[in-house]
DNA sequence: TATGAGTGAGTGAGTAGTTCCTCACTAAAC
DNA sequence: GTTTAGTGAGGAACTACTCACTCACTCATA
């Protein structure tokens, strides 16, 4: 499970990047939607190659193994994440300081909603991985503690100092506003189609979250 | 995947009955370490066989097949949530009418929290199938909205009508204090025996709740 | 008490099927 | 004509599951 490689992978196998040859695009996203309908064990190989309308063998010139493409299939997200987590040296992104609750908050679940939304399937097959995956599931750790402590921390301690957000250790705050974001994850998997779009839920969880983490 | 079945498979296998046959009871003891560790389709029927001391036929002599072994591994869940489920005509547990947030929100929190920590290995199991599987994730839901609309509603309800509970759909409030006891439910998978135990969490997480679902 | 028929939990070699992956090959592109 | 992209039959290793068999045990009969 080498996704530390996906770095590397990442620029040769974007979904969207039109360099790439179709019949790898039709891998691609062919695993994507059988290891996010089936989850990764579940599908064969001889499955990814009949739904992308390719030999068995075909699979195997583009990708050296099987794991080799689920961390291919996995890629768009990882290196979005890793954009983010070394984004401390952008100026655009980094700490910036709010100032009320309500635009921090905002800006936090307006654009982690929308990331759920927009990468859903890709985010079903990582949770589907991590739970028995270590190595998957410290990547993911060690990603949100790179955000956390990079970005996150430091607009929080900024609006702690101005006395506009509850005075709790900034890993609670954090916590609690994930599980909120992991609760509309969870509503997409399980009533996909039936749910509310990331702009009509967003106002919601920011009213709660403000309401839980408003200064005591 | 018969989960329909577990309450027959209940009385039949549950982990703690005395009468049940050492050799089925390790059959199910090392089912349950090795699908937690490494997942149900990653856990072969030798590998089960050989982690309970046991031949592989033995296996198949006390259980039809591996699904029916999955059950088995999660009957004690099911069968716990069932029990709740049916609370709804049980005098003691049914819609309490609670006289402060603070005694609601602690009440739910406090049992949840013991609840996934007592379970976590078979929960993470549950969790880890019900991603792929629609059947799973089903009865989930209806297990869910059972308790919601036989007890947590009632006691929302009354709790609104005092003004005691913010005015929102009884749903969201549902929502919102599962994610957070979900946000516990992860940090235990994630970081194992690192994590603050249910009594040490719970007033926190309390804490949040009400601060989130008080009225405006 | 000694015998032996009957029982059923336990076994593990075996089966049919599936898995991932390889490789000698062909067709196409440069 | 050489290089590359694509093929699909085939192999080794696994899978869930079966079944003919063993053997420690019970218990009615001699």
């Amino acid at each position: 499970m080498a996704i530390s490689k996906t770095f590397a992978l990442y620029q040769q196998n974007l979904n969207n990047d039109p360099t790439l040859p179709k019949k790898q695009k039709d891998i691609l996203q062919a695993s994507l939607k059988l290891f996010a309908a089936k989850g990764f064990h579940d599908t064969s190989t001889a499955d990814i190659a009949q739904a992308a309308g390719v030999a068995e063998g075909t699979v195997y010139k583009r990708f050296k193994t099987k794991d080799a493409l689920l961390s291919a299939v996995l890629s768009p997200l990882t290196s979005t994440v890793l954009a983010e987590t070394v984004a401390e040296f952008s100026e655009t992104t980094l700490a910036k300081e709010y100032t009320t609750l309500h635009a921090f908050i905002s800006d936090v679940v307006t654009n982690r909603l929308a990331f759920v939304n927009d990468n859903l399937a890709t985010i079903k097959i990582l949770v589907g991985e991590a739970i028995y995956n270590t190595s998957i599931r410290n990547q993911i750790v060690s990603a949100m503690q790179a955000v956390l402590t990079n970005q996150y921390a430091h607009s929080v301690k900024a609006l702690q100092q101005k006395n506009l957000i509850v005075d709790w250790p900034i890993k609670l705050i954090f916590q609690y506003t994930i599980s909120s974001i992991g609760g509309y994850l969870v509503k997409q998997i399980t009533f996909p189609k039936q749910v509310n779009s990331p702009d009509e839920e967003a106002p919601q969880v920011i009213h709660f979250l403000e309401k839980g983490l408003a200064p005591e």
